[in-house]
DNA sequence: CATCAGGCGAGAC
DNA sequence: GTCTCGCCTGAT
């Protein structure tokens, strides 16, 4: 077990952000904590107030854990450079505080931001569930929770386009069964991606099918952590039309673009829930 | 029954 | 280069 004490840290908001799609994935949710599945390893975190508890090593919390949910970044302090006559953002922030930019696995964000389009988070959810039990490898964690870990290119190379309609995926199949493809055989090198800059690997990105500018940026933010990646959907349109009809600044916020984007997106999608 | 979900590819121009 | 259109599927 490793205790943290950590302020804008939110267990529940980094689940429903939809960054982290395998959040919760194994009915994980417990009184207070969440288990999860990342870089084949089973996690459970608790969480009371601002005090973090991790079931796992010291060594695998600095290692692994500690880069994977930022816990290095100051949140408080991007927070606090929003506009003071931005009421809106500030509104967002507030709303959305405990919210974190993960470092998830690249191959996993580039699959599950594919099938991600035009898609609703509870069926993209059972999407990824439905690929990981069917070509992901079965694991069992030290306190025997089952669970499957992110299938590899090479597994889902081998999955005919047929067996992936089968997992729900509709017409997103193919440029799974294509992207997969590409990564196996190195027509994008995957390694190379971090050393790139944010440009770079949106070009890089943009070469496999099935991910256009919207997906290449949430790759961007959620594997490599481009902070200046701001991902535009649907969401995001509607806020900067009605809230920002003479422009976002997003000069202002180059460097950190895309924890405020999702402040913005988290707080359109749930404030509504707030009230009720 | 229509519309829409954290868009994208293909084809027309 | 820009625009339009069709697309799996499930929830509302």
């Amino acid at each position: 077990m490793v205790w943290v004490t950590k302020e804008h840290f939110s267990i529940t908001q980094i689940c429903m952000s939809g960054q982290c799609f395998r959040m919760n994935p194994l009915e994980g949710e417990k009184a207070g904590g969440v288990g999860l599945v990342a870089f084949g390893k089973y996690l459970e975190v608790f969480q009371n107030g601002n005090e973090i508890c991790f079931d796992c090593t010291q060594e695998e919390y600095d290692t692994i854990w500690k880069s994977y949910f930022d816990m290095e970044t100051d949140y408080a302090a991007i927070i606090g450079r929003i506009d003071a006559a931005d009421s809106y953002l500030l509104s967002a922030a507030s709303f959305g505080s405990g919210i974190r930019i993960l470092r998830q696995d690249l191959w996993e964000m580039i699959i599950s931001f594919i099938i991600s389009q035009q898609n609703n988070i509870r069926r993209i959810r059972k999407c990824i569930r439905l690929l990981c039990e069917k070509y992901g490898e079965k694991r069992t964690a030290q306190n025997v929770v089952e669970y499957y870990d992110f299938p590899t290119p090479k597994a889902l190379s081998e999955a005919s386009i047929e067996d992936l309609y089968a997992c729900n995926l509709g017409y997103r199949s193919r440029y799974i069964h294509e992207t997969a493809n590409a990564v196996l055989y190195q027509e994008i090198d995957l390694e190379q991606l971090p050393t790139c800059s944010y440009s770079d690997a949106c070009r890089e990105l943009l070469k496999l099918c099935g991910v256009g500018a919207k997906v290449a940026d949430c790759i961007c933010l959620f594997a490599l952590h481009k902070m200046e990646a701001f991902p535009k959907d649907t969401h995001i349109k509607k806020v900067l039309a009605q809230q920002y009809p003479n422009g976002f600044s997003f000069e202002r916020y180059s460097d950190c673009g895309g924890i405020l984007q999702q402040y913005l997106f988290f707080y359109d999608l749930n404030k509504k829930m707030k009230n009720k």
